[in-house]
RNA sequence: GGGUCGUUAACUCAGUCGGUAGAGUAUCUGCCUUUUAAGCAGAGAGUCGUUGGUUCGAGUCCAACACGACCCA
């Protein structure tokens, strides 16, 4: 196919004469002693007074993103990991042989300079090359200067060329990176141990979602990768570790979309002697630290809506937001009867077991979250829809939990932990028993998880936070695609 | 799963009523020693997503399929 492509042809074809000649296309042996943005630093103090022939000298590499070719003199860009620099490069300067190999350089190779900074008579900061050198040959033509690479399609697909030409992408990814850290910062500043728990596992629990499943040969076993952590890090409760936590991927084998990545980063955390009012507290003090370490604010801008997380932040009970917000009676709210009937009238189909606690939620998601555009916690959610989490000691009916609301979406997810082996175990089965006919869901009562917390698991509160959703708010990002660097696409035909 | 839109050169995009496939960038050749999307002159580059249908004739109309985007479930 494009191995017929005539610009590709030309590519190798200047790359062959470019290696008779002796230059290596691929060599391992060209050290930048500085990069891009160190030269912009020191190029403060560089006028248009400044000789090209003064000043210390700069060996810098990277990837030639303009090229602006004269018979005898060039002026191009590399990019480094830091920025881009101007380069000029004078036959004259580097000499006659040297200059007819550069004159084969195109963009997107990657090459290296040595020479010495000045100014040019626009004022631009430039490096006069002493010496130019082939790091990289590239084969492949970029993108188009001016619009630059938009397909979508293609920046997912070819990342690596997205990350290339897109400084705003690159710009992102690295946010994505200080997001995490800073929430690694902030639980090892309050005494949290960050640990690994089973990606593969042989009963996924600790959510409801659809797994993947595997297979281990030596074993013999089906293994599922795991919907989330949970179940692993109350197990480290109950070992004695009282503060813990995991930053890493839970896979849930359902539909993609904007907002949903099959494989997607989580955040868990647990903590010993505290409830889900403590959790609320810190959930509000580590985003928006996060959000002013990461975007200088706690006023942020979400796809053109204002964002203000500057703590505290509201909290409702999931009743008061459904009249609060959702516009619902309080009359309403209160009887089972009229809840249902207030479902049922809004076109919400309810399945046969179902009880108002269901009725309630169903109408939060279609009344209420998406006008959550400033950080709110609900709590009180019904038990029924609740299956780990601590039911309330004044109204069993609910539990001690809060989600967290964010531009209309689900951020957080906490509880005080059930640790009643008993409730616990009787919860696991009416799971089991209300799953229908989706056998993947739910497949077995975790009877080591049981067996646990038969030992003795100290009250405690846990919390998941979504980090693409997180870094997406953060970084404007519209799509969780934008926010992970390889997103799941169906396979390109023919390859 | 349903709906809407999209898929044309390496990239970004035009393509009229169905009648010889276009531009800019990129590439190649020539000129050019301070450019900034450099400039000037010239040249080459296409399985119009795929398959089928309608038609004298299809990038264009119809159908199915593939991939993507957005909305809905």
């Amino acid at each position: 196919m494009d191995e017929l492509n005539l610009i590709l042809t030309q590519r190798r074809q200047k790359a062959d004469e470019l290696a008779q000649a002796g230059i290596p296309l691929y060599g391992n042996t060209f050290r930048p002693t500085h990069r891009v943005t160190e030269l912009l630093a020191d190029g403060e103090r560089v006028t248009a007074e400044t000789s090209p022939e003064s000043g210390p000298l700069y060996t810098v590499a990277g990837r030639i993103v303009a090229l602006r070719k004269f018979g005898k003199a060039t002026f191009l860009q590399i990019q480094d990991e830091s920025g881009r620099i101007q380069i000029y490069v004078k036959k004259e300067a580097v000499g006659e042989e040297s200059y007819a190999a550069f004159k084969k350089f195109d963009m997107g190779d990657l090459a290296g300079f040595s020479g010495r900074l000045f100014r040019t008579k626009t004022g631009e900061l430039t490096l006069h090359a002493e010496s130019a050198q082939l790091v990289t040959k590239s084969l492949r033509p970029l993108p188009e200067k001016f619009h630059g690479l938009t397909d979508v399609e293609v920046r997912y697909r070819q990342r690596y060329v997205d990350l290339m030409v897109n400084p705003e992408v690159r710009e992102t990814f690295r946010k994505r990176v200080e997001i995490i850290q800073l929430v690694r910062e902030f639980l090892v500043n309050r005494g949290f141990l960050e640990v690994e728990t089973p990606m593969m596992q042989p009963i996924a629990g600790g959510a409801t979602a659809r797994p993947f499943k595997t297979h281990h040969n030596a074993l013999g076993i089906d293994l599922y990768l795991r919907i989330a952590p949970e179940l692993y890090l109350k197990r480290l409760l109950v070992g004695g570790f009282e503060r813990v936590f995991e930053i890493n991927r839970n896979f849930r084998n359902e539909g993609l979309s904007t907002r949903h990545n099959p494989e997607f980063t989580m955040l868990e955390f647990y903590q010993a002697y505290a409830s889900y009012h403590d959790l609320m507290d810190l959930t509000e003090e580590m985003i928006s630290w996060i959000a002013a370490e990461v975007t200088g604010s706690m006023v942020v801008t979400y796809q053109g809506q204002e964002v203000d997380l500057t703590p505290p932040w509201r909290r409702y009970t999931l009743e008061e937001a459904l009249v609060a917000v959702g516009g619902l009676a309080p009359g309403t709210v209160a009887d089972p009867a009229k809840i249902m009937a207030a479902a049922r009238e809004r076109g919400i189909e309810l399945p046969p077991q179902a009880g108002p606690g269901k009725a309630k939620t169903e109408l939060f998601e279609l009344l209420v979250e998406e006008k959550l555009i400033d950080p709110t916690f609900i709590t009180a959610y019904p038990t029924e829809v609740s299956p780990l989490a601590r039911r309330n000691e004044q109204n069993p009916e609910v539990t001690d939990r809060f989600e967290l609301f964010i531009t209309g979406r689900e951020m957080a997810n906490a509880f005080s932990e059930l640790n009643d082996p008993v409730d616990q175990r009787q919860r696991f089965e009416k799971q089991i028993a209300e799953r229908g006919d989706d056998e993947e869901i739910f497949p077995e009562v975790d009877k080591d998880f049981v067996r646990a917390l038969e030992y003795g698991m100290p009250p405690a509160a846990g919390q998941g936070i979504g980090i693409d959703r997180l870094v997406m708010l953060l970084t404007d990002s519209p799509s969780i695609r934008d926010v992970i660097l390889f997103p799941h696409l169906r396979p390109e035909r023919g390859e």
